[in-house]
DNA sequence: GCCAACGTTGGC
DNA sequence: GCCAACGTTGGC
């Protein structure tokens, strides 16, 4: 799960731009969950600060490697390069997902400031689903 | 090494 | 705008 403000990057430029670097992620947690992504990996793509949804897929294009937005002298952060696979049919939101006994355990929900989160094979499906996504997943 | 103070994030 | 939950910083 990857959060952005839409403010700050929102789906609509990753459709425009084709491809992003994750960027400017700078929690020790969210860096190590970028550290295990691997090319062919999918992620959804969730707007925070205003309406809080998962607006679509996206797919990990690269190994992690240095994030090139933190200080030169610094070699700390990490960062993947994505692209948009597709839209949600219908964006899920936060609300929905924390109604779903499925989807407790989700560090989405957990700990909500934490901008880079796992889920299982399990919680993606489920998350299509609610979102009448279909995806070979 | 501990912890109080402070800053930030993000949901509400 | 507020506040809970964290993370970081700095004094000791």
């Amino acid at each position: 799960m990857l959060k952005s403000e839409p403010g700050d990057y929102a789906w609509d430029e990753l459709v425009r731009d084709g491809k992003a670097g994750w960027d400017g992620v700078r929690n020790a947690r969210a860096k190590n969950f970028i550290g295990t992504m691997r090319p062919g990996d999918l992620a959804f793509f969730y707007h925070s600060g205003g309406p809080k949804e998962v607006v679509g897929v996206c797919r990990v294009v690269s190994e992690p490697r240095r994030d090139p937005t933190q200080a030169k002298d610094e070699d700390r952060w990490l960062l993947v390069d994505v692209e948009p696979v597709k839209p949600m049919t219908r964006p899920v939101t936060l609300a929905e997902i924390k109604g779903e006994a499925e989807l407790a355990d989700m560090l989405l929900v957990r700990v909500s400031r934490l901008s880079v989160s796992p889920l299982t094979r399990e919680q993606f499906r489920h998350i299509l689903g609610m979102g009448a996504t279909k995806l070979r997943v």
